[in-house]
Formats: structure tokens, sequence, C-alpha cells
DNA sequence: TCGACATGACTACAGATGTAATCAGAGTCA
DNA sequence: TGACTCTGATTACATCTGTAGTCATGTCGA
């Protein structure tokens, strides 16, 4: 393999922020989107303006996170990452963070902290039952 | 009540940053530190200087997260927020912000990805009779 | 008492982030 | 063909973060 040539497959090298993971949500939920379609979906709900989501979708582009398909003299914007190649990495990085890497630490403490209802445990264990016959 | 002044009792009114909840791990370790001591435990680590521990520290101070106890010329620092509320508040935030704040489809991902391993189950199943006889 | 040192306060500064205005070019319609 | 409009590109700018230097002052040993 030549040197310096091995885009990691599904994650950007560039961390995704908080806003612009609002704009991803937006694409996963309904990829091929235009800015002002994208707008129309958040603008409201977080006082944006186009211009705003313009420059998220930029930023995305740039990252590697986001294709952008040229249609007429517009784009339809599209995730290039996998929402659950996302949602990985950032829950492993909190349960590193936090958790010392230890995804069950992670579930003790959602258990004992109230966060898990009685019905949520009953979910879980049906869950693991299924997993691990 | 008075407007406008209820302290959320167990969490810094502003959000801890990466670098600075690296210094709070230090002080839940061990409280009662001084700048010099806490230095010794992450600068070799993160490779930081005694200044940018400083800062750090007055940071976390004015963000009410830390206490500084004087101490002769200078200050012990112990935190005044429990490190199960500031885990807590980071838990449940990525849970919100990506799994619709909904902890069992946290846990359901983490057991599809192999972010927990055969024997991670059986704890937690354990984990899981031992709440709930 | 005087200088070396320790220490917190203050200042600095580059890069990331949130939020947006402005610009320039491609169509569109009269 | 000329005004208008839509759209991405470029630029702007305040704030936050990471990282650290400098300053003022108090302390302690000689």
């Amino acid at each position: 393999m030549s040197p310096s040539d091995n885009p990691p497959p599904d994650c950007p090298g560039e961390r995704i922020t908080e806003a612009e993971h609002a704009v991803m949500e937006v694409l996963w939920d309904r990829p091929r989107q235009t800015a002002a379609e994208v707008c129309e979906d958040i603008c409201g709900n977080r006082g944006w303006s186009l211009a705003t989501v313009k420059t998220l979708l930029s930023r995305l582009v740039q990252k590697g996170a986001l294709a952008a398909e040229p249609d007429g003299r517009r784009f339809l914007y599209t995730p290039k990452i996998a929402r659950e190649a996302y949602v990985g990495g950032e829950s492993r990085r909190l349960v590193e963070r936090l958790f010392g890497g230890s995804a069950v630490s992670l579930v003790a403490h959602l258990a004992e902290s109230e966060a898990l209802s009685e019905d949520d445990l009953a979910e879980i264990e049906a869950l693991l039952k299924e997993l691990r016959p």
C-alpha cells in the first residue's frame, strides 16, 4: 500500500461537533437533501439561519462526513459515515473517558442511578436472553 | 422563590471540558491537593506544564466545580461536585443526544456492536438479577 | 535584610466552534 | 438583454479551549 493514503473507511478524520451532529441527524434521517431542505428541518428548532446551515454543511464535507452530489447548480448532501459508526464511536469515547473502558461499568451506573426504570431493566434482561440463548 | 437564584446543587453551571475533566479526575482520586501535586500526577502523561494546570484549576474554581481552600500562601483544591453527578450528567447527555433519551437503546447498541463481550453480557445479567430479584 | 524561590493572578495567543453576512456566478423571467 | 434570484464559496467575528508566559507578592534561608 502506498504511504499516506488509507482514509479510515467509516469515520471522519476530524471530530464532528455538536452543531454539525444536528445536521448529520437530519441527513441520516433522509439523505440527499439540499441546504435549503436541511434548513427547513432544523433552522426553526435551533434558531439558525440558512447561512449557518450552509457553513456546517461545508465543514462536514471538508471533514469527509458528507458527500455533496451536484444537482444542477446546487448540491444534494448525503452522509458518508453511517450513523451506527458515529454513535458507536461516541459511545466508546464516553465509556473510555468516564468508565475506564468498561461498558459494564456504564450499564451498572445507569442501573444504579435510576436512569433505568424497572421496565427498562426488564427490557434489557429480555434483550440479553435473546443475545445469548 | 426569588428569581434568578437557584444554583443547581451538584452540577457546575458551565460545562467541564476534556482537559478540565482530566484535572477533576486527579482530584476525585485524591482531594485537597495543591497545584504542584496535581501537576505531578498528570503533567507527565499529558505533556503539560505547571502553568497549564494552574489555569485549568482557576477555570474550574470559577466554574464552581472546585473549592480552593487556603493553606498558607497556596491553595488546596477539592471537587465541589461529586464524580457520580458528573458521570451521570455526561451519560445522560450522551443518551439524550444519540439515543433519543432511551438508555435501553444505548445498552442494546453496546450489546450488538461487540462493545460487550460474552463475559460482559454475563456480568450484566448477574447485575440485573441482583437489582431486581 | 536581601535575594532566591514558590505561588496564584493576570495576560497571551493560536485553533476550534457557533453563527452569520457578503460575494460571485448561474439560471430565470420579463 | 438586463434585473432578479438561488446557491455555494469566502470572509467575519465573538467565544471557548488548550497551552503557556509573565507578574506581583509572600516566604524562607543566609
